[in-house]
RNA sequence: GGCCCCGUCGUCUAGCGGUAAGGAUCCAUGGUUUUCAUCCAUGUUACAGGAGUUCGAUUCUCCUCGGGGUCACCA
């Protein structure tokens, strides 16, 4: 059974990096029908745990990513904690340090001036003497002082470091008795079931330390993908300004699940040359192995056109459902169908859709001067009139090709060329030279409109 | 600074000793379209540098350079 997991600390919000690898996680264990678990790294109790893991169910739930089971909170494992502290204390692996603060400071000084790694002397270590008063001492586990630590990566590969470069006896409970981080996570995945750790790879300096605890406790330790940061423009760290908002913020933006997901799964991740991924391939395809070494940097632009993608090829009612998201009240309207369809190739977002649909269904309130200067002369009326007089004496119009048919006949009976009635009917109908069919626009707004909007156009440019 | 990771078109990437270094995006041009967008076609652009190993290196090794991560009683 394959169990994975993704373990935020509570910022408040699922940003792209943290989705990213929470997709990998959840690919991975769905694929081998594992599971995949949500735990909140809440050992620092200032934070609001609570609200923060509400944000995430409701940004997984918006994706369709589901967690199996129920979170886990580390900020209510303090007594799971405490067992294996006393345990480590018992059997010697573990010690309470009674070095102060200050002393710590000056010790890490000293090593700064001497231009040492800074690390823990060990002075507790195996200390028999009398303690010092007043002062509540940490618990600090005895780490290997030398020899090699491996870690098996599955993306990076066996990497190799050495104890006496890395280590010393870290601290895994504070002065008042709470675990930290390195110690709890290795709890927490083994106690969880975790058989696979993806995460991101500024995690891997860490992995030596949970290792020293798993073989501490005598736990398995887990198979590790660390997975390569994304980067923003300047190849730095993601950071809320250039993507690192919450990920629902992309909802905002007229982002669709689909798009996003197939955005950051090809992030860092490939199957061959296959670009486009439904959730079933995804999870079909996905393997931590084809994951990239290197890391990659954030740009939108692969985004927008996944986006334009999914949104040219989804069903109408779908789509209608998600303007009205925006605001963009659409069930009554008649036509319907032939707005989407005239519009859904047009749009790279949701929200930019809802702002073509307006565009065409609110009549213009200005025009494009050049444009009218040029084709909106006196012989362009005279075409206008003509139009507008046909339709007027139609009473079944309904579908573009209705509206076509009239402004072929037009066009033959003026005997001109389609873009003598193209042009400033277009201006007419929209204020501006570019848009959709006109035909589907007339089909859309109905007889009366077009009409209307024809004399209007006509009394404002003459 | 110590330790660790990484280095193919601007960007996302394929490649796993022998390729005209492929795809996608972006950009440009042409076609389609009454317009714009879509769509189709075409095109520009990449193996960081230097030594090896080898008949042959983008691919293997080492060095240099460049970038990133991490060094807490944060997670």
């Amino acid at each position: 059974m394959v169990v994975t997991r993704f373990a935020p600390s509570p910022t408040g919000y699922l940003h792209i990096g943290g989705l990213r690898t929470a997709l990998f996680s959840y690919l991975w264990a769905r694929k081998n029908g594992g599971k995949f678990l949500l735990r909140i790294e809440d050992t620092d109790k200032a934070r609001n745990s609570q609200e923060a893991a509400e944000a995430i169910v409701k940004a997984f739930h918006w994706l369709g990513l589901e967690h199996d089971g129920e979170i886990t909170y580390q900020s209510q494992r303090d007594d799971i904690y405490a067992i294996y502290i006393k345990q480590l204390l018992d059997s010697g692996n573990a010690y309470k340090c009674y070095m102060s603060r200050e002393e710590l400071d000056a010790l890490r000084e000293t090593q700064m001036a001497n231009k040492e790694r800074t690390k823990y002397n060990g002075k507790y270590r195996d200390f028999t003497g009398t303690v010092p008063e007043g002062i509540e001492p940490v618990i600090r586990i005895k780490a290997p002082l030398s020899g090699e630590i491996i870690v098996r990566d599955g993306v990076k590969g066996d990497i190799s470091f050495q104890a006496e470069d890395i280590l010393d006896d870290f601290v895994i409970a504070r002065g008042d008795g709470s675990p930290t981080y390195n110690f709890v996570v290795a709890i927490d995945d083994h106690l969880m079931g975790v058989t696979e750790v993806i995460r991101g790879d500024d995690h891997l300096s860490n992995t030596p330390k949970q290792i020293v605890v798993y073989e501490a406790l005598g736990f398995d330790v887990p198979k590790f993908y660390h997975v390569p940061m994304i980067h923003n423009h300047e190849g730095k760290k993601l950071s809320k300004r250039d993507g690192a908002t919450d990920v629902m913020a992309y909802k905002e933006m007229g982002y669709t699940p689909e798009a996003l997901l197939n955005f950051l799964v090809r992030l860092g991740w490939s199957h061959g040359d296959q670009e486009i991924f439904s959730m079933d391939e995804m999870q079909e395809l996905f393997n931590p192995k084809d994951i990239n070494k290197s890391a990659s940097i954030y740009n939108t632009e692969k985004l927008d056109w996944l986006n334009a993608h999914y949104i040219k090829n989804m069903p109408n009612g779908k789509l209608a459902d998600l303007l009205e998201e925006h605001g963009l009240l659409l069930a009554s309207h008649d036509k319907k169908e032939i707005l989407l369809d005239a519009l859904k190739d047009r749009a790279k977002t949701i929200k930019e859709m809802a702002l073509l649909v307006n565009e065409i269904i609110v009549a213009p309130v200005s025009y494009d001067e050049k444009a009218i200067a040029k084709s909106f002369k006196s012989d362009a009326v005279e075409v206008l009139n003509a139009f507008a007089a046909k339709i007027a004496t139609c009473s079944e119009l309904h579908l573009p090709s209705d509206y076509h048919h009239l402004m072929q006949e037009v066009v033959d009976e003026m005997g001109i060329g389609f873009g003598k009635i193209g042009q400033p009917l277009r201006l007419a109908l929209l204020g501006k030279m570019s848009g959709p069919g006109l035909d589907a626009v007339m089909a859309i707004i109905g007889k009366d409109e077009t009409i209307a909007r024809i004399d209007k156009a006509i009394t404002a440019h003459s």
